[in-house]
DNA sequence: TTTATTTTAGTACCAGCTACTAACTGAAGT
DNA sequence: ACTTCAGTTAGTAGCTGGTACTAAAATAAA
């Protein structure tokens, strides 16, 4: 029976450290109610590093990356534009986007990148999506390249009617219509 | 002149700490050819923190921002569940997801909090999107508060058709129709 | 009761500092 | 030539949050 209170501590000492990763081994030892050796060989059982590294890490792994999950870069990159005709982007997956279980990109970005180039290539100052119809067909992998190519088909008054299709390499794996409307 | 060679090190002692604030006194000493001690002095007149605090703001910074931004604050928080039937969320949206000249939430965080609802209310270990028809009613603006209610419509067998509808106040501003495959 | 596991205690040592005192350098002021 | 004084260097004590190690105490299992 003591061998699951030690896994039962251990586990609790996970837990508080994904939640927070900014707590000494001290006040572990206090949340926990053990010593802070315990705390430490706690620790060490399971690889987890010290405060210092631990914040460390924290920081590294934001560094250069944060500042593009915000932004630009959910939307990809414009490499052809010819307002109210055509466009094109692109935007490489990474596993940040991806739901873990699946290794499959979640339907939003593409959908993300898709909405905005249809933004991008219609001739208005501001507009909003009104309608749009959507079809997945293949899953994205991460780490895949997709290339999304916009067609402008009709501009009625103030609707516009955008079609976007997305691939990587030369199959198609999205497509998807779009009424966009000035305001 | 010995004025202007201490400001042209505090200079260069600014710019390399901007590029990499991950670096040491004793790296910085060697870098700029003083001795420990005037790197220091140079660190108080710029009110410039030791290593350990630079690294710990590094990661203060970006570490709750991201978490929010990546996963729950995109898709809503889950309020009720019946699998298979029917499930709701709200999403309180704020002025990062707008678009600035019209201060009007972008199309993809009404669609992933759509999408995201539509997945975690049918009872599959995993799915994706397959289709969707997305229609938007009312623009929302920033700060406005989103409830979507989705609906299990039919479920032939590995395709699963869910309505999510999503609402402001009483009114409703956003409706889609999704169809979900299972793996 | 004996043995093994788990926990606690304590010491020496480390990086990377702060805070402080003191001495040295080198050029300018008069 | 001597003083003056900013700027720089040296050195010590003490801090945090640890590692690495030894050893003893507490508890459970045999």
């Amino acid at each position: 029976m003591r061998k699951s209170i030690k896994l039962l501590r251990q586990e609790r000492l996970i837990d508080i450290l994904e939640k927070d990763p900014f707590v000494t081994d001290d006040s572990l030892s206090e949340q926990l109610n053990v010593s802070i050796q315990t705390i430490r060989l706690d620790r060490m059982a399971l690889g987890i590093p010290e405060l210092r590294k631990r914040i460390k890490d924290v920081a590294k792994n934001n560094y250069d990356r944060v500042k593009t999950i915000s932004q630009s870069e959910i939307v990809g990159e414009l490499l052809d534009l010819e307002l109210n005709d055509r466009a094109i982007s692109i935007l490489d997956t990474d596993d940040t986007m991806v739901f873990k279980k699946t290794q499959i990109v979640k339907g939003h970005y593409i959908f993300a990148m898709a909405e905005s180039l249809a933004l991008a290539v219609i001739d208005a100052d501001v507009a909003i999506t009104g309608i749009a119809n959507l079809k997945y067909k293949i899953p994205v992998k991460a780490g895949e390249k997709l290339v999304a190519k916009a067609k402008v088909k009709q501009i009625k008054e103030m609707e516009y009617y955008v079609h976007i299709f997305i691939n990587v390499q030369d199959e198609q794996v999205f497509r998807s219509k779009f009424i966009m409307k000035a305001v």
